[in-house]
DNA sequence: GAACCATTCTTTACGAGTAAAACACTTGCT
DNA sequence: AGCAAGTGTTTTACTCGTAAAGAATGGTTC
């Protein structure tokens, strides 16, 4: 172990990595690695969701329904609601219940198709398309400040690292459910 | 397959760098640089708690329920439901809802403060603590075995520089609040 | 063309979490 | 002592998500 902190390079401790030192210190056999990844990552969620929605509230939208919007306006076409559930990784009543709000805001249109009277075509307003692109670089600019604490070499090296276990979840996780 | 670092073509593309990339592509100006740390961590988050939580439904566990019980094992002592809440990152009023169904399934028990007897102290049963001790070194396994596709050279890497990530989350994000 | 199955979306019933009020108790002030 | 303010916990009212059932439509097979 090195010194303690207080000098620049000195690295405050994560709650986490206190977590895994009394796992350790009760359970001194077992081995605690995958906490100190699957336990961050949940953490670094529940910390970001709740910061992360600061710029969002200003425009009025949750997460969700402004990960609804941002699947229309980054695709640039029409998208079904089952589509849309699949973008944004949702169940179709959750997509259905936003829907309803959102266009009740005026800020998607909904099409039926004319073949398929099953199927229904959302795209965004002129005032859903203007909200997206003014908030976005808000939200942006904030997960930017809340990054700012690891220097941008370690933030690409996370984003890289974060990007080779994610695409082996999404490509293995189907398949380990047992 | 081929050399994973840095190379798009050698490794699979996760969803988040699609999304990227279609921003990208209708925003050519922006900076999209933090949602490949925050878009991962949070579809990574979701994805594990998916498939995490195979082993401990095998216990009648929610994930929830489990990090309650793990925090009374792993401090070794009796905690106030308020510590509790501090402890498992949630709120005070979802702490006694969890307390009731645990102490019915004499996983946990209460006992008055003597001074102050507006305080509860919970503690494990033995069944509570032979359930923890029984199920965790599964709960541990599994994750081991999701998290397997990344070599553990760079699984050390994640970890740290998740460390370092939530280190300053935890630090700053009080503060940052605007 | 009618019966049957698949699909797309919506509705319903319910579980779980939160914020805020309520409650129970303690502490401090006068 | 008596009352105000503070603290720890529970209750209430509400939101939001999902799973499962339901409704509407399309396709297929005989």
């Amino acid at each position: 172990m090195t010194a303690t902190n207080g000098g620049p390079t000195g690295t405050r401790q994560d709650t986490v990595a206190a977590v895994v030192r009394q796992w350790q210190s009760v359970h001194p056999d077992l081995d605690t690695a995958p906490m100190e990844i699957i336990g961050r990552i949940n953490r670094c969620a529940a910390l970001l969701q709740q910061a992360e929605d600061a710029p969002l509230r200003r425009a009025g939208l949750s997460r969700p329904e402004f990960d609804l919007l941002g699947a229309l306006r980054r695709t640039g076409h029409e998208l079904t609601p089952s589509e849309l559930a699949r973008e944004t990784f949702s169940s179709g009543a959750a997509v259905t219940k936003r829907l309803k709000l959102l266009t009740e805001r005026g800020l998607v249109e909904r099409r039926g198709d004319s073949r398929d009277r099953r199927v229904a075509h959302l795209r965004l307003t002129d005032a859903g398309r203007e909200l997206v692109d003014g908030t976005l670089p808000e939200q942006l600019a904030y997960e930017t400040a809340v990054l700012s604490g690891l220097d941008p070499r370690r933030q690409h090296e996370l984003a890289s690292l974060l990007g080779e276990l994610l695409s082996q979840l999404e490509g293995r996780l189907g398949a380990l459910r047992a």
